[in-house]
DNA sequence: AGCGTCTATTTGTCGGAGTATTGCCTCCAT
DNA sequence: ATGGAGGCAATACTCCGACAAATAGACGCT
C-alpha cells in the first residue's frame, strides 16, 4: 500500500498516445462547455435522446460521458428534470480533467488566483516536508526533471512537462498520498503559468535558479531553506502570471 | 461566476434523502472493494459480460459504474486487456467519494496520516485568508454551525454535520473557489476524526473552545489569530487520532 | 385552501448484436 | 538467435430498441 513513485518522471504525461474513446470526447466537449459558462449552473440540458441525437452518438455513450461529469461534480441527473449543471462550488475543482477543461479557454480569474494561493500555501510546506521524507532515487528523478527542463527551455512541450514533473515528484517525495494528488492538480497550475509567460512582451525571468535552489535544499534535507526556496518560485511565478493577466 | 456560498449551512449534506441508484451503488460497492485492497492496483477485473452477470446487472449499468471509477482514476479500461486497478498514485485522494470509499473500512495509515498533514498545512493559512475576506453572512452561518455542534455534541450524527459544515464554510470564506473545493475533502477527515474519537477509553477533550476561538478571530477579523487558533485545533485533532490508533 | 391522485416526461435499466482496438502469437527473413 | 510483419482472438466500445421506475406538475376532490 506504499506510495511508489513512478518509475521515470516521464510516465505522469497526462493522455497516452492512444486515440481518445467516444464517450470520452464527450465528456470532455460538454465539460469545456459547462466550465467555460457556455451551460451555465441551473441550466438543464436536452433530455438524453435530443442530445444525444444531436451528437450523432448513441444514447449509452452519451450517458457514459454523463457519468464521468456527474463523478466530478460538474452535473447531476434526475428523472423526471434531467440532468442540470449544478453550482461551482461543488465541482471539483481539484480534478485534473476539470482543470483541464477550465484551461481549454480562458477560466475565470478567481480560479487562476485560487490556484496560485493554493500553490502559494501548499508547495513550500511539501517542500519542507520532501526535504526531510525523500529517497535517493526521487531525488536523482527531481534532477532528471531539472536537466530536461533546462535543455528543452519553457518554450517547448517536453521543457513545460519537466517542469511539471519536477513539481509532481516532490509532491510525491512527500510520502504524502493526498500531497500527491495534489500534483496533478498543480501540475494543471504550473502549465497555465508557462502558457501565460508565452503572452507577455518582455522576455520571461530564467526560472531554473529558484528550481535549482529548491533542489539543492532538498538535496540538502534542509527543510527551512526548501520552504523558503519553494515561496520564491511560486511568488515569481504568481508575479510573472499577474503581470500576463494584466495585459490582457 | 462568483463563488456563492450556500444558503444555508445544512445545504451541505452529501448524499440527498433520494434513493441510490443502481449504477451509483455499483461503483460504491466497487470503489470500497478497490480501496480495502480488496481489488489491488494492477489486477485485472472479470470482463464485462462475466462480472455484470455475477452482479446479476446489465452490461450497460456496469459500464456507468466503472465510467465513474475510472473518472476518479482508480481504474482503467482498455480493450483486449480489460479494466485493470490503476496505482494508488494515480487515485484522485481528494475526491470526496474516494475518500468516504476509504472510510468505509479502516484505511491505510499513511492516507490518515496525510490527511491531517494536509489540514495542517491548508486549514490555518484558510482560516487566515476567511478572516480577511470572510462576509458577515458566511459569518452568521459558521456561528450557527457551532452553537448547532454545540447543543447537538460530536457524539449525534446533527453535531458532527454541523462540525463539518463549519470547516466547510470556513474554507468557502476564502473566497478561493479551489480551496472551497478542498473543504469536501477535508469534511471526510473531520468525519474520521469524530469516528475515532468514539473509540477512544479516555473522555476526549471538549473541542468547543478551540472552535470558538477560531470563530472569534475569524469575526474579529485578526488573521494572525484566526491561524494560530486553527493551527490548535488541527493538532488537538490530529493528537486525538494518533491516540486513537494507537490503541488498536 | 389544502391534500391526495393521476399523468406525462425524463432518466434508469435491460438484452442483444455488431464494431474497433490491441495484446499476443506465429511465421518469416535476416 | 533475433527482429519484424502479419494474423488471430479476446475485450472493451458502440449502437439499437424496448420497457421500468421515479417524480414534478397538473388535476380534481374534499
Amino acid at each position: 500500500m506504499a506510495v511508489s513513485p513512478p518509475l521515470s518522471y516521464k510516465d505522469s504525461g497526462r493522455r497516452k498516445a492512444g486515440k481518445e474513446r467516444l464517450h470520452g470526447s464527450i465528456a470532455n466537449q460538454l465539460g469545456v462547455a459547462i466550465t467555460s459558462g457556455r451551460h451555465k449552473p441551473g441550466d438543464i440540458l436536452s433530455n438524453e435522446i435530443e442530445f444525444s441525437e444531436r451528437l450523432k452518438v448513441s444514447r449509452g455513450a452519451y450517458r457514459e460521458a454523463v457519468r464521468i461529469l456527474a463523478a466530478k461534480g460538474l452535473v447531476e441527473s434526475r428523472p423526471r428534470v434531467g440532468t442540470r449543471v449544478t453550482e461551482m462550488t461543488r465541482w471539483n475543482l481539484l480534478d485534473p480533467d476539470v482543470l483541464a477543461w477550465f484551461f481549454e479557454t480562458e477560466p475565470a480569474r478567481e480560479v487562476v488566483e485560487g490556484l496560485f494561493e493554493l500553490r502559494m500555501i501548499v508547495e513550500p510546506a511539501a517542500a519542507a516536508l520532501a526535504a526531510e521524507r525523500r529517497t535517493d532515487a526521487q531525488l536523482e528523478v527531481m534532477r532528471a526533471a531539472l536537466k530536461d527542463m533546462e535543455r528543452h527551455t519553457l518554450k517547448t512541450q517536453a521543457g513545460q512537462a519537466a517542469d511539471r514533473d519536477f513539481h509532481q515528484v516532490m509532491l510525491a517525495a512527500t510520502g504524502n498520498p493526498p500531497l500527491a494528488s495534489l500534483g496533478a492538480t498543480i501540475g494543471a497550475g504550473v502549465r497555465w503559468t508557462t502558457f501565460y509567460k508565452g503572452r507577455k512582451r518582455k522576455l520571461p525571468a530564467d526560472p531554473m535558479p529558484e528550481h535549482w535552489a529548491v533542489f539543492n535544499a532538498i538535496a540538502a534535507r534542509d527543510p527551512a531553506n526548501a520552504r523558503e526556496a519553494m515561496q520564491v518560485l511560486v511568488a515569481n511565478a504568481l508575479a510573472q502570471t499577474a503581470e500576463a493577466l494584466g495585459e490582457r
